[in-house]
RNA sequence: GGGUAGGUACCGAAACGGUUAAACGGAGCAGACUGUAAAUCUGCCGGCGAUGCCUUUGGAGGUUCGAAUCCUCCCCUGCCCA
């Protein structure tokens, strides 16, 4: 019980309420019956980051404890758009994207939890048989003005930002999923506070025992100072190359790591402390240990290396994609520069290349070019770069 | 429904008849530097085989030699009144 508590407690930002927590893991221990431990995502997105790790590692811990997972598929709900965290209304996603969304989650998710022993749900399945009826009445459990209390929305509506009925509806449908889900404890970021307790108001209302809510810390993203999202180009996912990882990893600011290690890694505090003494040692160990959580040890050296080769050394990197040129490609024995470069998606376009080229960053076998009109001589095998991380191999057939 | 203020590039935000592919900031890209794809400094940042041409300031028309800027209608948002 004590054991069980610590390990729950850990990296957790609030618990609330902490003695109901106490009370359901004493019942539980008692009867020998697991608690139902909710967390819901919403499929706007096809990729999980490191921030949605961060709830989803807590989760890890209850399943290790022996509790049941249930993950809910917020498909419903992601027709809506959730407002949290966001200054503006989300686009409202068509049916056909969020099943396409779905695709591929079970398999992100099971690099973390154990999918056997974890209940996926959907929300459709409940909220799109939803009658007005039932609806207003889960509505006459809240008024505006405590819906109004949210951060986000209370922001919105004081820089006079619009605030649709739907988003209104949001905090109500994502209670009404406890329950049904007969959840016992929520996990989520802190920022979805008022979602969660909303679950609480929901289930005391419908005559059930109140979930126990657990927010954990938003976790910033590459840049340093905005949460990790999708929208703001800083996530890191974790179905991306080895190396991209590391590589995203190595480029946080340094004032970051300590709260990466400690939210991302297995490592404990002793260990932690011991590598911040050397910065550069400590970002590797840090980006070579998530690496490895999802990878294995073998692609954590093989990215650790590569960025050594690139970043390090400057030089080029063993293994790059390769770019194969059919005869139709040339003119007269020759390849326009820009075409090149264009066909090699290293460049978003024409100007793009053109631009890259004045700047004197493109460069062919290790020789810089600077005439974007430049006409190239096929040879069989050459190496095009542009900048210092964009390479690509040319084959002609 | 009435009144009023607005809608500018990825985001925020100037310009309010012409020297404007549209100031400035952020994001992004590149370079220098660095232990680092950090910080800092510098350059770039609509498209086009390009000293020129094409498409852009919610949408559709119109006025004008010339429109993001003026006019008409429509769409969208804030605020106030009902």
């Amino acid at each position: 019980m004590e054991r069980q508590l610590r390990i729950i407690q850990k990296n957790t930002v609030e618990i609330l309420p902490e003695k109901e927590l106490i009370k359901k893991l004493e019942s539980s221990l008692k009867e020998k019956k697991p608690l139902r431990v909710k967390y819901g995502i919403d499929p706007t997105g096809a990729e999980i980051h490191l921030g949605h790790t961060v709830p989803i590692r807590k989760l890890k811990d209850f399943q290790n404890l022996g509790h049941k997972i249930i993950f809910l598929v917020g498909d419903f709900t992601a027709t809506i758009g959730d407002p949290t965290g966001r200054n503006e209304t989300r686009p409202i996603l068509s049916q056909k994207q969020i099943e396409g969304n779905l695709l591929g989650y079970q398999e992100q998710i099971g690099k973390i939890l154990d999918l056997k022993k974890t209940e996926f749900r959907h929300n459709s399945e409940w909220l799109a048989k939803l009658k007005l009826e039932e609806l207003l009445r889960l509505a006459s459990n809240f008024t505006i003005a405590r819906i109004l209390e949210r951060d986000d929305f209370f922001l919105r509506y004081k820089s006079g930002k619009p605030i649709f009925m739907q988003e209104f509806l949001y905090p109500l449908m994502q209670g009404y999923d406890s329950v049904i889900l007969n959840s016992d404890i929520e996990v989520g970021a802190t920022e979805q506070k008022f979602n969660l307790l909303a679950g609480r108001t929901l289930q005391e209302a419908l005559g059930k025992e109140p979930q126990v809510i657990i927010t954990m810390p938003i976790l910033e993203g590459t840049d340093g100072i905005r949460k990790m999202s999708k929208s703001f180009h800083n996530y890191i996912g974790i179905n991306e190359k080895p190396e991209e990882i590391y590589g995203k990893l190595m480029s946080i600011p340094d004032s970051l790591m300590e709260k990466y290690f400690h939210l991302l890694t297995e490592l404990s505090e002793i260990e932690i402390s011991e590598f911040l003494k050397i910065p550069l040692l400590a970002k590797k160990r840090l980006a070579h240990s998530i690496v490895k959580s999802y990878y294995g040890k073998e692609r954590a050296e093989r990215a650790e290396k590569h960025f050594e080769t690139i970043f390090q050394k400057r030089k080029v990197p063993e293994e790059m994609p390769v770019l194969k040129l059919k005869k139709s490609d040339f003119k007269e024995g020759k390849i326009w520069i820009i075409k090149l470069l264009s066909l090699s998606e290293l460049v978003t376009s024409h100007s793009d290349a053109r631009r890259l080229i004045l700047q004197k960053t493109v460069s062919l076998n290790g020789e810089i070019i600077t005439n974007p009109d430049l006409e190239i001589e096929p040879k069989e095998e050459a190496i095009l770069k542009v900048g210092k991380r964009r390479f690509i191999k040319i084959k002609v057939k």
